[in-house]
DNA sequence: CGACGGGACGC
DNA sequence: CGACGGGACGC
């Protein structure tokens, strides 16, 4: 119910641009004018008076074209004498005419910027780029708080109002520099991914704190990579950057995982490995076998190994009867008589009959088919997809994304090897959190983008 | 490799 | 303490 079409809208644009000025009731437009069009272009100068009596009320508005010269003249003007004898003014960024509210709009709140940066970006670089504006109080880079890699997102405090604005105002359009929103107010613009859920997850389940392993052990001395092990605990090793997120989502395709940590340096930063524990061995052999030498992401080989949990492999027999009964496992796995559906049961997993023949058979667990949302229903969020070499038909993939529910169509993007999944309600999950590679050596990477 | 359009901080 | 007018509206 905004009227945008009024021509007083223009007083709320560009933001920031319009001051708030006390001053005294014999202050004039005039003497207003006078003071402030050093700073700028001024489109309207606005002395508040009493209706009846025409009477000044001491307060007024000015108009500039650009937050940059509000700003400035804000921070020049505060405090000065308009006219011999008068009380000194104040001034102030107006509230925009929308909000409603009266409170003073703080320098705090004026003096830092939210910007968009490339992921290579270090806070000496993002220093570097926006001290042309003004002096800068210190640059903050998002990371993972995980991995430690950059989001792509920081922050620049400067010193003044009016540096964040010729910031704003002239920093390459790339940056998508705006104001931050302060930071007490909690914002909740970002679901966080499931990290955290997966902490507790994890500390409930597997009872971190009381496992054998910790991130100061050093995995790489001793026995521990010995290759006939056959262990429920693994490590994965990678040359690329690779998340824990990703680590987690990738093993906990195989149901049964209990733990997963990317190893760090003392420093905190990712080492490219990542300790993973299933609770049951016949999970960790699957693991092994699907996930070592598998491309993830594409061109990046996966190496996993097992590691030593501390549990019995005591005799040569028994060892062998451990594998004996992994290779029964993944036999039942890839040549069970109904595919490759499994069912979790307290004692394992074991082939489950479907009624409906699979048009693809995935080495990932799937979920029940479930109905898919009306078409007409408001698209919450989308999947990115991408396939290799070449994309599905588009009824094999209803077939496997309706079953994570509330899907509302399947789009394919012509005559590329990509499309998006649309779905009605939103997950509570990350980035990146499935591959599944189907038997016929079709590959689907799916990404998690933003909401629409 | 890849489309599109983005967005948020450990008190 | 100190907060929201007047004017006229464009493919």
């Amino acid at each position: 119910m905004e009227d945008n079409t009024k021509p007083s809208s223009y007083l709320d644009d560009p933001p920031n641009s319009r001051l708030f000025l006390v001053t005294s009731k014999s202050i004039t437009e005039d003497t207003i004018r006078d003071h402030f069009s050093t700073f700028g272009e001024i489109q309207d100068i606005w002395v508040v008076k009493d209706k009846h009596t025409k009477e000044s009320k001491g307060v007024a508005f000015v108009k500039f074209s650009k937050s940059s010269q509000a700003c400035t003249a804000m921070e020049e003007m505060h405090g000065k004498c308009l006219v011999e004898g008068t009380k000194p003014i104040k001034v102030f960024i107006a509230q925009s005419r929308s909000s409603g509210s009266h409170r003073d709009v703080e320098d705090e709140e004026l003096t830092r910027i939210f910007v968009m940066i490339p992921k290579t970006f270090t806070e000496e670089d993002m220093k570097e780029t926006f001290k042309d504006y003004g002096d800068i109080e210190y640059c903050i880079i998002i990371k993972n708080k995980l991995t430690g890699e950059s989001k792509g997102l920081g922050y620049v405090r400067f010193h003044k109002p009016s540096q964040a604005a010729m910031a704003i105002e002239n920093c390459d359009k790339t940056f998508r520099a705006i104001l931050a929103e302060p930071r007490t107010k909690t914002s909740t613009t970002e679901n966080e991914y499931f990290g955290n859920s997966r902490s507790e997850h994890m500390a409930n389940e597997s009872g971190m704190s009381g496992y054998p392993f910790s991130a100061d052990n050093n995995y790489t001395s001793g026995d521990m990579w010995n290759s006939d092990m056959i262990t429920r605990c693994l490590m994965v090793s990678s040359r690329a950057a690779i998340t824990q997120e990703q680590v987690y989502s990738l093993f906990d395709l195989i149901p049964g995982m209990d733990y997963c940590e990317m190893q760090r340096d003392q420093y905190g930063f990712s080492k490219g490995q990542a300790m993973i524990r299933y609770n049951n061995l016949g999970s960790a052999v699957y693991a092994k076998e699907k996930l070592n030498g598998f491309e993830y992401p594409p061109g990046n080989r996966l190496v996993v190994t097992y590691v030593d949990d501390g549990e019995d492999r005591t005799s040569p027999v028994g060892k062998m009867a451990m594998q004996l009964v992994a290779a029964q496992m993944m036999s039942m796995v890839w040549n069970g008589p109904t595919g490759p559906q499994l069912m979790k049961t307290s004692t394992g997993y074991t082939p489950v009959a479907t009624s409906q023949k699979p048009r693809v058979q995935t080495d990932v667990n799937l979920p029940p088919v479930k109905k898919m949302a009306p078409s007409d229903s408001v698209v919450k969020e989308r999947l990115f997809v991408i396939f290799n070499p070449s994309p599905l038909p588009v009824d094999v993939l209803e077939d496997v994304f309706c079953r994570f529910g509330s899907l509302v169509e399947v789009y394919l993007v012509p005559g590329r090897n990509v499309g998006y999944m649309k779905k009605s309600l939103t997950n509570v999950r990350g980035h990146t959190n499935i591959q599944c590679r189907t038997r016929d050596l079709n590959d689907m990477t799916c990404y998690m983008t933003g909401r629409t």
